[in-house]
RNA sequence: GCCCCAGUAGCUCAGGGGAUAGAGCACCGGCCUCCGGAGCCGGGAGCGCAGGUUCGAAUCCUGCCUGGGGCGCCA
């Protein structure tokens, strides 16, 4: 029990002894902390509807509760303030069983099973900053709810399926015809070894992209493609799994380097067999509707103050999208007993979220005691304060990025003469976590919701309100322990 | 055109009905002959504009200005 909560209760009581609504009675830590530690300005809501001074509404509170054992002070001042003034008695008494508890006195909460969805890099493409908030983020709410009790996984639900898989497959094919997984006629054993690298991958994929948007030839073999892996041509799933594992070990790599880590690597393509029967079902239930050729459901409401387009189910050309897959996903995980799902992803979706929310609903998919909600991030940006791009346009890669704040976190060590006598390999690891600690505490320090400027020496300075100082001063985390080493006593 | 988010100190940001609007950085002035100073104490300076609601507005409402973002076959 924490001490708002317990001096709200017994606010609350009072207001309630005293004839008002106990909703008044919520204690919150004192604004003027000359004054009180805690207040309470219920009697000055109260006044109103009560019809009565806020002061006297106030002694009256004051005066059922004056005697309690917890309290040393409660005055009325002001306009009506109840301040309240805790008896030590009672504070040491709270902060010993703090002490105590390995919690720290967080209570646990009843537990609801939570899948964070928090990740979304793609196959066979660089990971790049819009990757970032959402891993600091949605790490931090994976393990914010964990420890307040609940069953929670974290998926990083890839791009693996789709158009850009065809697209890759058929400029592979250009490249490297001879390659066993081309032929229609084989039905395996394909080899154990990746016919290419992450990186070869990450070079192509672009040139494919290109290619699919000027040539109409290559639009069509893509999508015969994307058709085939689907169906399940036994090269195209072969080298697909080859895509698929060398691109997680490199997307791997990157979150390691942040402390993110992933229960699930789900994507897209978890759910590909649930998107015919789910389409045909709301076809048949007559959830789903054509218009213009495509498939779409329409959510939206009566009392809506804005416009809200219907959900795009199927392109008229009958191909799945990103929505498709996302409404499988959210059945998908409800299937497997999921009562809430939080998305940690770009603020700019949210219109997107509101039409799968809704559509989810609609369906019937989701039901209202499963919860859905969109976390969104706020966009990294550059100096200029547009999202950070490089020279040549394109989005900074994440790797890149983790790679300058480790270069300035070296040069901050340096500057500050410290951890000059370890080990190489210890040095690294001071090197990365004090990296990880700029990164998240930076990222952290502002609102989910909105954009910041991205400034390295800023983030990595050794003092004020920054992750490496955190590492230290902060609640002098490893200043103490080394105060602590040369007092040779146990932590 | 419609919708969403933001505009607070020189800078980056908190605070989202209550008392004197906070932090970090930067700037100025202090503080150590035991501890890791990556520190501590103090100082100046601010709620985009105009109305409204309220005993009380940075906070709620309306309008406007400025910036960012979004608006069915991309994710």
């Amino acid at each position: 029990m924490s001490l708002l909560s317990t001096l709200t209760g017994i606010f609350e009581e009072a207001f309630e002894e005293a004839g008002f609504d106990r909703d008044y009675g919520i204690v919150e830590i004192s604004q003027r902390p000359d004054l009180s530690q805690f207040q309470c300005n219920g009697a000055l809501a109260a006044a109103k509807p009560y019809k009565k001074p806020p002061r006297s509404i106030a002694q009256d509170v004051v005066s059922l509760v004056e005697s309690r054992p917890e309290l040393d002070v409660v005055t009325v001042e002001g306009p009506g303030f109840i301040n309240i003034v805790l008896s030590d008695a009672f504070l040491g008494n709270h902060i010993d069983r703090m002490i105590a508890d390995p919690r720290l006195g967080v209570p646990r909460v009843s537990s609801r099973k939570v899948v964070v969805d928090y990740g979304g890099p793609n196959i066979a493409k660089e990971m790049h900053v819009g990757h970032l908030r959402p891993a600091i983020i949605g790490e931090s709410v994976k393990r914010l709810l964990r420890f307040l009790g609940h069953d929670v996984i974290g998926d990083v639900h890839l791009g693996d399926w789709g158009l850009p898989m065809g697209q890759l497959i058929c400029e592979l094919e250009d490249r490297m015809p001879d390659l066993l997984y081309f032929d229609s006629a084989s039905s395996g054993p394909y080899p154990a070894e990746p016919p290419v690298t992450v990186e070869y991958l990450q070079e192509i994929y672009p040139v494919a992209s290109r290619r699919f948007q000027e040539d109409s030839r290559f639009v069509d073999r893509a999508r015969c493609a994307v058709v085939e892996l689907q169906e399940g041509r036994p090269g195209y799933r072969a080298l697909w799994q080859h895509f698929h594992r060398v691109s997680v070990e490199a997307i791997k790599e990157v979150y390691n380097r942040l402390d993110v880590e992933f229960d699930l690597w789900n994507g897209e393509s978890t759910v590909n067999q649930r998107l015919d029967p789910m389409v045909a079902r709301l076809l048949a239930g007559g959830i789903a509707e054509e218009s213009d050729g495509a498939l779409i459901i329409d959510v939206a409401e009566l009392d809506d103050p804005k416009d809200v387009p219907p959900f795009l189910l199927l392109k008229s050309d009958g191909a799945a999208l990103y929505t498709t897959s996302d409404l499988a996903t959210i059945e998908d995980r409800i299937s497997r007993g999921t009562e809430v799902i939080i998305y940690v992803v770009d603020v700019r979706q949210s219109l997107h979220f509101e039409q799968l929310f809704r559509a989810a609903r609609r369906s019937g998919i989701a039901l209202e005691d499963v919860g859905l909600e969109h976390a969104g991030n706020g966009t990294v940006n550059g100096p200029d304060g547009k999202p950070f791009k490089t020279r040549e346009g394109g989005l900074l890669r994440l790797r890149e990025l983790i790679d300058r704040v480790e270069e300035r976190a070296e040069e901050r060590l340096q500057e500050n003469d410290l951890a000059q006598n370890y080990s190489d390999d210890e040095r690294a690891e001071i090197r990365r976590a004090v990296a990880a600690a700029s990164l998240k505490f930076g990222d952290l320090q502002n609102h989910r919701t909105s954009n910041y400027v991205f400034d390295i020496d800023r983030f990595t300075a050794f003092e004020g309100k920054t992750g490496p100082y955190l590492l230290y001063g902060g609640p002098n985390y490893s200043r103490d322990r080394a105060l602590l080493r040369t007092v040779d006593v146990d932590l």
